[in-house]
DNA sequence: CATGATGACTTGTCATTACAAGTTGAGACG
DNA sequence: CGTCTCAACTTGTAATGACAAGTCATCATG
């Protein structure tokens, strides 16, 4: 009964996903602190005033996110903080290459609004037909084309960024020094494939030439899909390195 | 009604997890292809004679494993089967995958003692003619060949590593597990590549298929380099995941 | 003193019920 | 013919109730 942060069910924002955020913020915040047990469920459902299968559920995603664990028949606590978890440091295209004193500059294929269906909308998280930009680039290392990136943004972001120098300029820097959003994390996905005819013709490289295909989604620092991309790479002419650090369990 | 594979309540197994392997196994085996949809929620509640919270909790699993997504008002369906291993952390091969409810084992095609070299040589810190174990191992997910990974480790760790049963468990863990060194962080370089004759053939593909070729450094969490290893991976049947922080991008 | 039983906690599993919300197709209506 | 409504599906959210099972401190018993 410390305190009762009492939950609204009015809200069009589940009940367990408030509870979620208002633990998460505590741990966070340092009220609940690692390895410390945070309050039973059955005095959850008394201080947040819910039932006991909503408890259990937000605490079931907090779980599955890593942010506590549970041990049978004594309780929950919060997990240690990630320590080195995502140091993978991800030296993008153009800082990796500035740095080593090569020069770059991209060539816009196209720019187009549409809806944006349902695989780009499920990862902007916005509704299939919302509207979004598509951004064609190919980028170019010593006039080399070295990358076709395919880059969707919401329209509100995507209609600012039309005006920019986009063959000169980095879109993140863009979105971080000019337009004030701070970015966060980034979720890639990395495969190998080949070549199809129009890809081959803008890297200008032969059908069936292997290609990296990278699926990158960049969220701001505040958690929100921002930037969903997909990036062709030429397989002969560049190399993704990073470095991982092992768990801890 | 189709068929009622009863499960039953006195196992010391819970239902859900019954319910569990019996939908992995049937999207495993066929039963249920990619992208089809899986029987409704009050379907599985008679053919399996549970409650529906039960048939969630079962879903609900497999959803976070990835191997079903569900539409809300449409219903749940099958994922791609493309394994996709997460790189935020340092895993290995079998490790990850067991995590998301996939069989594996390994296949060991050929184990050498040879000298360094300067390559290897080079990675491991050790002088061009000492000594290095040479492992090459296919692995499988799913009775299907999905890797080969060439492994180099110092002869005296080598030695220790052929007696073990190398077709089923992970060297990571066995590292860490049984030997007691702890495994620090790894250096990883990504390419793209064509598969070649001798590639092709182990791995079950086309000569001339993508091919991701991974090379990774893994040192022990004192720093000593201990493992060196190619490992190329199908493109049509692989992915790999990565998470990212902040940084330059 | 050691040991075992007990009870009061905790989380784990499961059933039943109810309504909300998204999807889809059939049929009524203009 | 197009469109609109609606019913019949789907999954999502939530309450209530019950018992199982693990943990731990306390207390009675040997």
């Amino acid at each position: 009964m410390a305190n009762t942060k009492k939950v609204v069910s009015l809200s069009p924002v589940p009940l367990y996903t408030q509870i979620k955020e208002v633990l998460r913020t505590r741990i966070l915040g340092g009220t609940y602190k690692p390895h410390q047990q945070i309050p039973s469920e059955s005095e959850m459902m008394n201080s947040f005033g819910v039932s006991r299968i909503t408890v259990r559920q937000a605490l079931g995603d907090l779980q599955k996110e890593g942010m506590i664990f549970k041990i049978h028949g004594k309780g929950a606590f919060v997990s240690k903080p990630k320590a080195f978890q995502n140091i993978g440091q991800l030296q993008g295209f153009g800082e990796a290459m500035a740095r080593m004193g090569y020069e770059t500059f991209s060539q816009l294929v196209s720019i187009k609004t549409l809806a944006a269906g349902r695989a780009v909308g499920a990862k902007l998280k916005i509704k299939e037909r919302e509207q979004v930009t598509e951004l064609r680039r190919v980028r170019y290392l010593n006039r080399e084309p070295i990358s076709l990136d395919v880059s969707y943004l919401p329209k509100t972001i995507g209609d600012r960024l039309a005006k920019e120098d986009l063959a000169h300029r980095d879109i993140f820097l863009i979105l971080e020094n000019d337009y004030g959003l701070s970015l966060g994390q980034a979720e890639l996905q990395i495969e190998a494939m080949l070549a199809d005819d129009s890809l081959a013709r803008l890297l200008k490289i032969e059908e069936g030439s292997p290609v990296l295909r990278i699926e990158r989604l960049t969220f701001t620092a505040a958690g929100q899909p921002l930037d969903y991309e997909h990036l062709f790479y030429r397989g002969d002419a560049f190399q993704y390195r990073l470095r991982i650090e092992r768990g801890h369990i």
